[in-house]
DNA sequence: TGACTGCCTGTTGTCGACAGACGACAATGT
DNA sequence: ACATTGTCGTCTGTCGACAACAGGCAGTCA
């Protein structure tokens, strides 16, 4: 052991491949919102634009692909991936049940380092005045990873990850009336409260006042509302 | 629309890529257990036993990773996902809490159809005897996947699909003794009972037993259960 | 005028090739 | 004998090129 560098002696000299990279900068593109739903991506001109070849470029759009932000129309191209009102209710009815479990593993075992972070993301949240909407994006987008990222299930945070991209991108498109934008933000604490231990609601129902702020209904393609009708009209 | 050749009367003359067909080839070889864990995927060695060259091969290669059914190092090679206990409990405590509500869902608005396309599996599954495990455990995830489609959810059928692929890639190479193997087919009739209305149990806990004939303790990581011990010990 | 057909252009899908990185192993020095 | 360094082969990461395909446009025929 003696004489061997111990870690941070140096900085681990990115290992990072051009492909990892450019669908890192894609997929912030498009989670930002400067790439629109709908829109068209063309390999050559990114390719272009990264200065790298298409190949990793491809590869790179294959990974976003799986993870819901782009669908592809073989050998028409790839398009960002465009919600309407039905895709945002399913997804977030199972949003509701796998961010209801983080809130629960995260209070279960949260450690003081845990609460500092959250609470210093808090901190920013709430001091955000008159910001663009797509850094308060990302911040609500932190926030959420945070707690994905303390309840040790690594699997949670990566399903998390890639069921919710699709619907920060869409957010950061339709959230652009400010006074909006302020309760959204302020309808985190009650998340932070929850893990805290500082709140008697069950975890489904801190997070559906949550999502409820940005979106009507977030429960209607859950089981946890009753149906609205067996309908197997199209059947007999 | 009149003159049009109304669906079918031709057959859709397949649109799928090279990268399409040997994602689905690759994904099948792990599954069924002929690639082991642990194993590392060369890529000329695929390119050439699948009669292509090594960009549809690397294409492909991507999206198994997202799935999480292989992971990359880079500059050294893909490897096929190796899971350990921890991460079967981790994946399981999420399993139960979506496919609960893939039962819920699926038992809210059966059809006819569906509740066929259920009974003929589950004809196929109990009728099963001594056929090889790799067989079973298609069946197995057939099955499920079936539910997972008749939810009306896509985001749910993908989800559970990407979060389970690996589970049942160890579950091949774990049930070679056919006597477990009886138990574990046969655990699957409970499901169909559920969703067809027979069952007072919740979705929960029907899953729960269905999984706990698989695996020792499916929950463990899971907010279901109580917490073991908060333990901060490494944090003060 | 309207519809059909055939080019034309831009883009994707696929390929083969090359450079650099990694691991294995031999060579060297102590 | 052991540790370190140098060398070699193999494999990945990336690139540029070509072929195949889709949609747009114009020309042709009824």
């Amino acid at each position: 052991m003696l004489g061997m560098p111990s870690k941070s002696t140096f900085a681990p000299l990115t290992n990072d491949t051009l492909r990892d990279r450019t669908a890192e900068v894609i997929s912030e593109a498009i989670i930002s919102g400067r790439i629109r739903p709908g829109e068209r991506l063309n390999e050559s001109q990114l390719a272009r634009e990264l200065r790298v070849s298409r190949a990793p470029v491809r590869e790179a759009l294959q990974r976003l692909q799986e993870q819901s932000l782009i669908v592809n129309v073989p050998r028409r191209g790839m398009f960002v991936v465009s919600l309407d009102d039905e895709d945002i209710q399913k997804i977030n009815s199972l949003r509701v049940i796998l961010e209801a479990e983080a809130l629960r593993l995260t209070r279960r075992h949260l450690t003081p380092q845990g609460e500092r972070r959250l609470a210093q993301l808090i901190t920013a949240i709430e001091s955000m005045h008159a910001t663009p909407t797509s850094q308060a994006v990302r911040v609500d987008l932190e926030f959420h990873r945070a707690i994905w990222l303390l309840t040790g299930n690594e699997y949670l945070e990566k399903t998390l990850t890639s069921l919710t991209a699709p619907l920060f991108a869409h957010l950061v498109l339709n959230l652009l009336r400010s006074e909006k934008m302020r309760l959204v933000l302020d309808s985190h604490r009650p998340l932070y409260d929850f893990v805290r231990g500082r709140s008697d609601a069950s975890a489904e129902d801190v997070m559906v006042a949550h999502l409820r702020v940005r979106y009507h209904d977030p429960v209607r393609f859950s089981s946890l509302v009753a149906p609205v009708q067996p309908t197997h009209a199209d059947t007999v």
